[in-house]
DNA sequence: ATAATTAATTGTCAAATGATAATTATCAAA
DNA sequence: TTTGATAATTATCATTTGACAATTAATTAT
């Protein structure tokens, strides 16, 4: 199989994800935080505990602005930092309670999208989709 | 399988598409345009020909706004406009050669990145991406 | 033919995000 | 222990994006 054509269907396919993101986070968002802000919650949800460093270097913000994102988090105590012993400079972020429970509530506006859109599933089609995505986090999407 | 446990893999999933998504971009999106003109380009790139409307659904930005960054990549000329015959409210939106340069350039920098970071991969490997990728696209992502 | 819709545009203001310089605190090495 | 590097913060300004009202032109329905 030729690489171009290989990465032509992957670019395709994470144009595919994106769409469908879309659609998926219509209404989904609580406003209660800006799209920025739930992408780092995001980041944070699925990490469970990062630097300011990592959120900036992850979501491709510059440092200072995460600082001043992280810093609107934590005032809204969607977040909890905790200055770490082993290098003092750095500081491990979580979600707040608040905030994993504002993200598990965004989730389920997103699953209620997903499931309107999809209509039902056979068990069998599920377990290929999830063995598809394995596939994909093994090679390609290393989570 | 429970519907609940599949919904969470799914999210997992777009979540750790996104992340290297994040990183693929780095350094790669053009500085002539912003990161919501990218997502326009690349939306227009993949659907062809699409109308101002479609643009603002699909990406969730209000018409307006949708139309006023139109304008903007009319003017830098990275696509065309023309009003349909059909329904003379609506126009058709492509990329001007300049813009579908400007989204094979950006590709090329994300092919690198992506490269660099996955390594060689061998022939078999590749095929099971591929028909992983399919599956997706026919049960979740539809395109 | 008129009224009611619809697609798109323009203009304006507020808010979010990006970029950069300067500063502080901590760590690591010479 | 001084020097240099690193993580994070603060402050500032420019640009981008979001929200909304008003308008125009074309279409559809009555």
């Amino acid at each position: 199989m030729d690489k171009k054509l290989f990465f032509q269907n992957l670019i395709h396919f994470i144009g595919t994800v994106h769409a469908s993101t879309h659609f998926l986070m219509k209404n989904a968002r609580s406003d209660e935080i800006t799209p920025q802000q739930h992408s780092i919650l995001e980041y944070i949800f699925f990490n469970k505990a990062v630097t300011t460093s990592q959120v900036a270097d992850c979501l491709n913000i510059s440092l200072p602005n995460a600082s001043r994102e992280l810093k609107k988090l934590l005032n809204l105590e969607l977040i909890v930092k905790v200055v770490n012993n082993k290098d003092r400079r750095t500081n491990t972020i979580r979600l707040s309670v608040q905030g994993q429970n504002l993200m598990h509530r965004t989730f389920e506006r997103i699953e209620k999208n997903f499931w309107e859109r999809s209509g039902e599933m056979s068990e069998k089609e599920m377990k290929a989709i999830i063995s598809s995505i394995k596939i994909l986090e093994k090679k390609i999407f290393i989570p």
